[in-house]
DNA sequence: TCGACTGCCACCTTTGAATAGA
DNA sequence: ATCTATTCAAAGGTGGCAGTCG
């Protein structure tokens, strides 16, 4: 679902989360058999963090480098997310969504639309590396997609998220409960959308002021701050301009009178956040932009910008969450500890102790004592989502073993394959954990070693349709019921996922 | 001619293995 | 023997920039 001007439902203007519940397309006689679909009546909700620096960028108008190779955003994704069952497992995967129809182009100091956009590509899913998880270990720290690389290469198969040059996008986050070891059904799927985090996406920065602001905030560009003291390339640069600088001072007392250019030479004297109080703001030239600028405008349009960066009403610990609006109507009123033994059986609840009792582990490791927030707390405190969690530890210090906490490929497989490949790790595992198991689940685990998730084509029959329609897609819908006139879309869709 | 794109570069952070010490 | 802290090298991320391409 693509949230635009039409979206039919509240959105929640303190989060900036949009919920998607896709009750309306879900089909009845499946609600009925799937009502461990528990995903749909949670009141999940979503933030992306970091949101100070988000809007810093957007004030300027973000863009993100994409290259042949894939380049990581900055900022990175980092979401949290509240309201799942800790008990169930997640699946959570992020792509891009076009923000609008448009081209853009870099116009001297501002973007301008330039025509019509490219034909959309089908974007690729980018798992994170920790699905499948507990909803509990989503909601214990905040998920980063720092890892999240994009590029404009086509023909990558390395499971990257394809771009459109100078076309404008912002990140959508999915969150798919995992299928059940028993039952073989799936559970719900949300998305949310994040327009706060919108860019364009370009091959070499166009506004100098967001060369700036990445510089003085991403950690790996430290070398090209200016007080990066053994920078070889400024000194040589320093050298030459002196030797020369005669030549230049005529030369930078013409531009400056042409008011042009005159960022470069800003930016060769400072753009260093660690140097205070030299540093003019880098948004000053943002402020006096004229609001008919479309980038911008798109997102004063969305009460996205125009306030002023560090305001008090922006403030996360300020800020009351609000709940989602809930389409679903028809709630399941059973506490989610019940749910947990309705829905997963003793397989997947053999699993989940495990991995508890693993994330117990963890946490004894490094000497934190806080226990992870209760069903009933979660529910009762959505505020909480608003107050930066704190930052996991570093699996690199762990003394667990990588297995534990490593999952799926990092790259993005069709999510049939996804599911199935999830579905078998689990009953594998548990299996080896409880080998009684095997003859107690004997008769339905024979019956489960089949795929029971569709092909590729199917899935991608579901994400054609959900981009071509909007339409959102609940699994069972995966049946292969599609209609033939979906066909060429399933094709040219499963081919993308190589 | 010009804007978009590519590939390489130097500089930096992150990561994980190896080692030393308690 | 085990655990913890430190060191170090490799891997990988960063924007700049000159050159290429359409």
């Amino acid at each position: 679902m693509y949230v635009h001007e039409d979206y039919p439902y509240s959105l929640n203007p303190l989060t900036k989360s949009y919920g998607c519940y896709p009750q309306g397309q879900m089909n009845p006689g499946c609600r009925s058999s799937c009502s461990e679909a528990e995903l749909m009546s949670l009141p999940v909700h979503a933030a992306l963090q970091g949101r100070e620096l988000w809007e810093k960028f957007n004030s300027v108008g973000t863009e993100m480098l994409i290259t042949k190779t894939g380049r990581r955003m900055f900022p990175s994704c980092r979401v949290t997310v509240m309201g799942l069952n800790p008990k169930v497992k997640y699946v959570l995967m992020m792509d891009m969504v076009q923000f609008d129809n448009n081209k853009y182009k870099w116009n001297r100091d501002h973007w301008e639309m330039s025509g019509k956009s490219e034909p959309h590509l089908q974007n690729r899913l980018f798992i994170h590396p920790d699905s499948p998880a507990l909803g509990e270990r989503w909601m214990q720290y905040p998920i980063s997609f720092h890892k999240l690389k994009l590029t404009n290469n086509t023909f990558n198969s390395k499971g990257l998220v394809v771009l459109h040059s100078m076309h404008k996008y912002h990140p959508r986050l999915h969150i798919v409960q995992a299928p059940d070891v028993c039952g073989g059904h799936s559970g719900g799927y949300l998305r949310f959308t994040f327009p706060e985090a919108a860019f364009i996406a370009v091959t070499s920065y166009q506004n100098h002021e967001i060369t700036k602001l990445k510089i003085d905030n991403n950690p790996f560009a430290k070398g090209f701050r200016d007080n990066g003291l053994s920078r070889k390339r400024f000194r040589d640069k320093d050298m030459s301009q002196r030797s020369v600088s005669g030549q230049q001072q005529n030369k930078t007392q013409n531009q400056q009178e042409s008011h042009l250019d005159t960022t470069d030479d800003d930016e060769q004297v400072s753009s260093s956040v660690e140097s205070t109080g030299a540093v003019s703001p880098p948004d000053i030239k943002a402020t006096s932009m004229p609001v008919s600028i479309p980038f911008l405008s798109a997102f004063m349009k969305r009460g996205c910008a125009g306030l002023p960066c560090g305001q008090e009403g922006w403030s996360q610990s300020t800020i009351l969450h609000q709940s989602q609006h809930i389409i679903n109507q028809n709630r399941d009123s059973r506490r989610p500890d019940d749910n947990l033994q309705y829905m997963c059986g003793s397989l997947t609840e053999a699993l989940s102790n495990r991995m508890l009792t693993l994330q117990q582990q963890q946490q004894q490791c490094h000497s934190l004592d806080i226990q992870p927030p209760g069903v009933h707390q979660i529910y009762s405190n959505q505020a909480k989502l608003q107050q930066p969690l704190r930052l996991p530890p570093k699996l690199s210090r762990m003394q667990l073993p990588e297995s534990v906490f490593r999952s799926l490929d990092s790259n993005p497989k069709p999510l049939s394959d996804i599911f199935n490949t999830i579905r078998e790790r689990m009953i594998a595992k548990d299996l080896q954990i409880n080998p009684q198991h095997e003859q107690t689940a004997s008769g339905a685990s024979r019956e489960e070693k089949a795929p029971i998730f569709p092909a590729v084509q199917d899935c991608g029959v579901a994400f054609c349709a959900e981009q071509y329609t909007g339409l959102t897609t609940e699994w069972p819908a995966f049946n292969g019921n599609t209609e033939q006139s979906n066909e060429s879309k399933s094709v040219a869709f499963s081919q993308l996922w190589e």
